[in-house]
DNA sequence: CTCTGTGAATGTATTCACAGCT
DNA sequence: AGCTGTGAATACATTCACAGAG
C-alpha cells in the first residue's frame, strides 16, 4: 500500500485494494493500446503491472464481466471500463498551493495534464512570488482561493506548502468546496467529513525503503545498537 | 497501501502495515519532541498521527515493550526506538537520476537531507546538463553511475526519469550495488531478488482521489456513462 | 484446450476489550 | 484511577483451484 483508500464506501463498493491498482492497469492498457495490442489475458496484463494474475481478475471482477474466456480482454473496452470506473472520462481541474521547489516542479510536470488533471490555478502566500507565471499559470495570492477555486471549477488541490501552512491552506480549501486533496507537506491535516484526503510524503517513502534495506545488509547492523543521532 | 511493502521479511518481522506507519509517528515524535513534551499517550500520539489509539499501541508493540502502564510512553525514548527500528540512526546518502522538473525539485528539497537523506549525486542522460550544478552537486552522466555509486557509498537510488528510461538506470542501479529504488517514473520496474522498490506514480494519486471524488458528487454522475474519452 | 470469473480457503490487518502494571 | 500490552474477534485482502464459457 500506501494503499488504504479513503473512506465513504459507497453502496457499490469496490475494495480499497483493488481501487488502488486501477490506475496502473490503466496505464499498463494505454501502453498496449499505444502498441496496437487487441487483446491482453489477466497473465499478461498481471506481468506488466507487477502483479499476479488471480488479483488481476478479482480487481477486475469488481468492475463488470468484460473478459472473454479462452481468449482474454479487450484492450480498448477495458481500458474504457477502467477509466470510467476511476472517474476519467472527463478532466479535474487541480490547484495547487505553494510554489517552492516541489510546487513549482508539480506546476511545470507536463504528466498531470496528460492523464486529465489540468493545473488552472496556482496560489502562495509568498507576495513576491504572486504575480509570477509558472507553466503559462499566474501565481495568485493565497487569500483569493475561495473565489480562484468556485472560477475554475476546481476539483482537486494539491497543497505543496510548509508543514505550518499546510492545516490552513486545507480549511480553505475545504470551505471553497474542494472536496479531494493531495497533501505534500509532511503534517496531517484535519478535514470535514466528506473531504478525501491523500497524504504523500516523500521522506516518508524513502524511511520505509531504509528499513527494509537494513534485512538485507547484515553486516552494518552494528552501529544501529549504540544510540547517536536520533533526528 | 499502499500499504504492501516490499518482500524479504526477517526473522522478526514485523508487519509491513505497521512499518509504513512508523516514519509517521516518528514525524510526529519529532515535533512533540521540539515542543518539549516529555510524555505523551497512545490516545494522543494516535490523534496527531491520524490513525486510532488501539493501532498505536499495537504497532509500538512489535518494536518492544517502552511504554509505562498508567502514564503513556517517553517521547525522547520512543523517538529513539522508532529511529533505531528505521534504520534512521544514521544516514543514507541518495542519487538521483533524471534531472527533469521533478528531479530537480527533489534534488534542491531540503526536506531528504533534514530527515536523514543527503543528495550525493545527480545523473542525467542529456550531456546538456551533464557538468551543470544542482544544490551543489555536479550532474554527471548516467554512464558514470556505478563509479559514482560506489564512490558516494550510495544506498537509495531516486529514478525521476522518463519512462522509457527508467527500466535501463534500474539495471544500472542494481548492477552498482544500489539495494533501495524509489521510482517516480509511470512504469513498473523488475530488478533482482533483495532489491526493494518503491513506486510513486503522482498522477496515480490523483486517479485515487477522483474516484473517491465521484461518489460524493452524485449529481455529476451523469456523464459518467456515456463513451467519451479514454485518455 | 485456454482463460475468465468466482466461491472457498488462507493469510494479514484492524479493532475490541480487558488483565495487569503503575 | 489511568494507560499499556495483547489475546481474541472481526474485517479485509490475497491466493487457490476449478467450474464453465468459448
Amino acid at each position: 500500500m500506501r494503499a488504504g483508500g479513503p473512506g465513504a464506501d459507497g453502496y457499490n463498493s469496490i475494495p480499497a485494494a483493488a481501487v488502488a491498482r486501477l490506475p496502473i492497469y490503466r496505464r499498463v492498457l494505454l501502453e498496449l493500446l499505444s502498441t496496437r495490442t487487441t487483446t491482453v489475458s489477466s497473465t499478461r496484463l498481471a506481468t506488466l503491472a507487477g502483479v499476479n494474475a488471480a488479483k488481476v481478475r478479482k480487481d477486475l471482477s469488481y468492475l463488470g464481466s468484460f473478459g472473454i474466456r479462452g481468449v482474454g480482454y479487450n484492450v480498448e473496452h477495458l481500458l474504457y471500463e477502467v477509466s470510467r470506473e476511476l472517474g476519467l472520462t472527463h478532466d479535474w481541474p487541480v490547484l495547487i498551493a505553494g510554489l517552492g521547489n516541489l510546487g513549482s516542479a508539480l506546476a511545470n510536470y507536463g504528466g498531470f495534464l496528460e492523464r486529465g488533471f489540468p493545473v488552472r490555478a496556482l496560489v502562495d502566500a509568498d507576495p513576491a512570488k504572486v504575480g509570477r507565471e509558472i507553466a503559462g499559470v499566474p501565481v495568485r495570492h493565497v487569500d483569493e482561493l475561495e473565489g480562484i477555486a468556485s472560477e475554475h471549477r476546481i476539483a482537486i488541490g494539491i497543497v505543496a506548502t510548509p508543514a505550518v501552512a499546510a492545516q490552513d491552506v486545507v480549511d480553505r480549501m475545504v470551505s471553497a468546496g474542494i472536496g479531494s486533496i493531495l497533501n505534500f507537506a509532511p503534517v496531517v491535516v484535519n478535514t470535514a467529513d466528506g473531504v478525501s484526503v491523500r497524504n504523500v510524503d516523500l521522506a516518508v517513502e524513502l524511511q520505509v525503503l531504509s528499513f527494509y534495506q537494513r534485512r538485507h545488509v547484515p553486516g552494518d547492523l552494528s552501529d544501529l545498537l549504540e544510540p547517536g543521532r536520533v533526528s
